[in-house]
DNA sequence: TCTGGGGTCCTAGGACCC
DNA sequence: TCTGGGGTCCTAGGACCC
């Protein structure tokens, strides 16, 4: 099963605040800058995903519509209930993004799988507010496929292909693009050779793909017949870590430079201990507006190797200072700046060093220190100099929702319309 | 005026080895 | 005149996903 939140982002949104139920909402990017979820009322106006806010901002308006500023603290909350939810059927889960997982039931049949999805659709929503769309398929990509095609009927959103009969039925009117793995490249490419449809890719050579598509291709189209080539992944540590934002006004000195790239170290580090990593290579780039006419375009990015793989913020800090001094050039107004640590290795495997020492144990302490303050105050308890205090560069949010779920500031408030009386 | 952020996997080609 | 065969490792870039 593919268990996909229905625009998830807006969805939550819905949650805490009834009265958008019927309302066209749409939530924005970092910095308000692109739609990145839309209510079926905001998709209906014809808004594709991803398009820059301020060219709808009117469209919206004169709809009666509502935006919101991204609020991954609440979403990422929301998506862990689901999840519990999800979990308290079956541990065979792979959460998939922050909100779809697929699901394995092996050896239960096709009826018994349709009950299956439904108890779990409603056990979410009972448990969190949130509706799901559910695809059933033997494979991963079967199941995507049910699962888009779920989302576009009404009524129980659940859609089942574990039949055979039923997949071919449903091949022949699923359009190439429409598939998992098939983007917007591939899929020109696909029409070029006349392959239009789900079908008629399951249907061509696989010598063939494998030729012109390579392995991935390969599996694409076994998956599409029913042979699994894409098993259940089990939570594994990322292999690279990135941290990055566009400015809300834009900067031209270094020193505000300097600020923002320490806090992206200073995220991203915090991210690496928790999973129990180490970075063997820093990279860090800085650059202006991308979109502005004229040739004053200006990027760059540098990369820092450590001797010994670290997890020392206060070390990773002063490696991104340096790669500043090498990449800035006075006079731009830069847009945008961040980092990605790659080249992670388990904090237990790192290869020693025979001149360079590896973190100290003092430091590692004091490391642990922050990061249990700071889990306990909300990621608002202890930081590093280096990242300034005024933050000017912060991106724009001007319509964040509150952090229901997981801030003491911000914890919805039932009875104000209640007599005292009453609320005993 | 205004355009996001965070990931993964695969391949070709270059460099090297004997 | 004529110049083999069999490997490994690394990286940049391109494709994809949400």
């Amino acid at each position: 099963m593919l268990i996909d939140c229905n625009n998830f982002y807006c969805s939550c949104e819905r949650v805490f605040n009834p009265k958008l139920a019927k309302l066209p909402i749409a939530v924005l990017s970092s910095n308000d800058g692109c739609i990145i979820a839309r209510s079926l009322e905001v998709k209906a106006m014809g808004i594709p995903m991803g398009a820059p806010y301020y060219k709808y901002k009117q469209l919206i308006k004169s709809h009666d519509g509502k935006v919101f500023s991204a609020n991954f603290e609440l979403y990422g909350d929301m998506s862990r209930r689901v999840m519990r939810a999800i979990y308290s059927f079956t541990p065979n889960v792979e959460i998939y993004s922050i909100d779809e997982a697929f699901v394995s039931f092996d050896g239960v049949g096709h009826n018994e799988l349709q009950e299956l999805a439904l108890a779990i659709k409603q056990r979410i929503y009972q448990w969190t507010g949130i509706p799901v769309s559910i695809g059933i398929g033997p494979t991963k990509t079967l199941a995507k496929v049910a699962n888009h095609i779920a989302k576009k009927q009404s009524g129980d959103y659940i859609f089942n292909i574990s039949d055979k009969a039923k997949q071919q039925q449903v091949l022949a009117n699923f359009a190439v693009e429409d598939i998992w793995g098939v983007g917007s490249k591939w899929a020109l490419k696909l029409r070029g050779f006349g392959i239009n449809s789900a079908m008629k890719l399951c249907q061509v050579d696989i010598k063939w793909m494998r030729q012109n598509f390579s392995v991935v291709g390969e599996r694409l189209v076994r998956e599409l017949k029913g042979i699994s080539c894409l098993d259940l992944d089990d939570l594994q540590p990322k292999k690279s870590i990135a941290s990055s934002r566009s400015f809300g006004k834009a900067v031209n000195n270094k020193e505000e430079l300097a600020e923002a790239l320490s806090y992206h170290v200073a995220r991203c580090c915090a991210k690496l201990r928790q999973q129990n990593s180490k970075v063997k290579v820093l990279y860090a780039y800085i650059r202006t507006n991308r979109f502005r006419e004229g040739n004053d375009f200006y990027h760059d990015s540098a990369l820092h190797e450590f001797a010994v793989a670290t997890s020392d913020t206060g070390l990773v800090i002063k490696a991104v200072k340096s790669c500043l001094n090498k990449i800035f050039r006075a006079g731009y107004d830069y847009t945008k700046a961040g980092v990605i640590l790659t080249d992670l290795v388990q904090a237990e495997q790192i290869q020693q060093d025979f001149f360079a020492k590896p973190d100290s144990e003092r430091n590692s302490s004091l490391m642990q220190i922050i990061d249990d303050v700071n889990r306990r105050y909300c990621n608002k308890g202890l930081f590093w100099g280096a990242q300034g205090v005024r933050q000017a560069w912060k991106p724009r949010c001007d319509f964040r929702s509150p952090r229901y779920t997981t801030n003491w500031d911000e914890l919805m408030v039932a009875d104000t319309a209640m007599p005292a009386k009453e609320a005993g």
